[in-house]
DNA sequence: ATGAAAATACCCGCTTATGGGTATTTTTTT
DNA sequence: AAAAAAATACCCATAAGCGGGTATTTTCAT
C-alpha cells in the first residue's frame, strides 16, 4: 500500500488527484494540506511514502518543505507540482531532494506514473522539462548518505546481530547514545522496528 | 573461547586433559562431572560448547548422556572417551549422536585436535576405530533436523522480520505459543537472544 | 566565527523479548 | 497400545526495545 500526501492550497487539483488515486488499489490519500506548515505536521505524524506537493505554498514553500521533509524523514518519496514550469523552482526543487517534478496541466496519470516511478526507487521529471535544466545533478545523483558516520557503524553492529549494550561497551557509549542513533536510524530509513532494523542492516549491508 | 565440560570419573585422565589444555587460549574448561547426573546438570547450566564424555559412568552412562544432550542441545559437540576400544559402545555413542571418539591410550595432543575438528563442524574419530564400525552412519550423516516443522516454519517468519505478535496472528496461535517455539529454536541451536536468531534466520534461511 | 550537522546522553511510559518453569493435547513412531 | 515427539499455552521476573521528547557538546564547513 502506498500512502500519499497532498500538498495544494488549490481544491480543484486536489479533488482531481483524489478521484484519480480513488481506483488505485494500490494507493491511499492519508491527508492533504493546505499549507507548508500543515503539510509537515500532517507528514511527521502519518509518514506518508509519498508526497505530492505545490511548490507555491503559504507560510513555508515547497522547496523549504522539501528540505525539511528530506532531512528528517530522507526515505519519503517527493513530487513537485507547478503550475507553470518555472525553471529555478524545478531546480530548486530538485536540488532539495524531490524525485519527481509535474507540470500542473499535464493529464492526470502522470501522477499514477510518478507516483510508481518513485516508488521503484527511480527519479519522474515531467517531460516538457527542459533536462539541461538539472544539469547532472539529478535526485539520485544528490542522494547523500543518508546516514552519518556513527549511524552507519552502529548498523553494522546491529547487522551482526549485537545487543544495544554490547554495541554501547564496544563503542564506550553509554547505552542511550546507541538507542538514540538506533531511533535516528529507523526514522531516517523509513523502518518499523528492531525485525526491520535488522533485516535491513543484514541484507543492505553494502549500501548505507 | 571453546567452553569444554568433561565428564570422567577417574581423576587422572582429568589431571591430564586440564594440564593440556590450560595452556590454550582458546580453549577453557568449564567445569567436570564425576558421573552421568552430574553431567547432566552440568550442561544445562553452563552450556559447554564441547564435552569430553567418558562411556563408562556411574548413575547414566555417556550414551543415554549422550541422546539426552543431543536431543535438548543439539549444538553441543561431544567427543567420547572409552579405555579400550569396544565395538559397539563406539557404535552406540556416533548413533546417540556423538561427533568425536577418542580412545584413552591415545596421545594426549588428539584431544586438542579433536575439539578443533568438532568445532569446525567436522567429526573426528581415532584412527584406531576400524571405518566398517559406522557403515556410512556418521554422526554428519544421522545429522537429522535439529528443528521440528513448527519451528522452521517460525524461523522463516522470524527471518522475515516479523515479530512474536505478528506471527501468533498470522498462525492463528497465541504469542505464548510462538514465544515457547522461539524459546526452543534459541536453545537448540545455542544462540543468545533475538539478535543472534534473527541472524540466523535470515543467512541460514535454506538449512534448517 | 558562526551556524549546521553530528554525536553524545538523558527523561518518561509502554510494549516486547528473554529465560526459567509447568502443563495439556495432539501427532507420530515404535 | 504405549511411548516419544511436537505443538499448544500459560506463569513469573527481569531485561531490552520503542517512540516521544530534550539537551549538551563536538565537529565540520562556510
Amino acid at each position: 500500500m502506498i500512502t500519499v500526501a497532498i500538498a495544494e492550497d488549490h481544491q480543484s487539483l486536489i479533488d482531481g488527484v483524489e478521484l484519480l488515486l480513488r481506483y488505485e488499489e494500490e494507493i491511499r490519500i492519508i491527508g492533504m494540506a493546505n499549507d507548508g506548515e500543515e503539510l509537515l505536521y500532517l507528514v511527521r505524524r502519518k509518514q506518508p511514502k509519498v508526497v505530492l506537493m505545490d511548490i507555491r505554498m503559504p507560510k513555508i514553500d515547497g522547496i523549504a518543505a522539501t528540505k525539511i521533509i528530506k532531512k528528517e524523514l530522507p526515505h519519503i518519496k517527493i513530487i513537485a507540482f507547478s503550475m507553470f514550469d518555472q525553471e529555478d523552482a524545478v531546480r530548486q526543487m530538485i536540488a532539495a531532494g524531490a524525485e519527481g517534478y509535474l507540470v500542473k496541466n499535464s493529464p492526470l496519470e502522470e501522477v499514477l506514473k510518478a507516483i510508481y516511478e518513485v516508488m521503484k526507487g527511480n527519479t519522474y521529471y515531467d517531460a516538457t522539462i527542459d533536462p539541461s535544466f538539472f544539469s547532472g545533478n539529478t535526485a539520485q545523483q544528490i542522494k547523500k548518505q543518508v546516514l552519518s558516520k556513527s549511524e552507519r557503524e552502529i548498523l553494522t553492529f546491529i547487522g551482526q546481530g549485537k545487543t544495544t549494550s554490547e554495541i554501547a561497551a564496544i563503542r564506550f557509549n553509554s547505552v542511550s547514545t546507541i538507542e538514540t542513533h538506533r531511533k535516528n536510524i529507523i526514522r531516517k530509513l523509513g523502518l518499523k522496528g528492531k525485525g526491520e532494523l535488522l533485516r535491513y542492516a543484514i541484507e543492505k549491508k553494502y549500501d548505507f
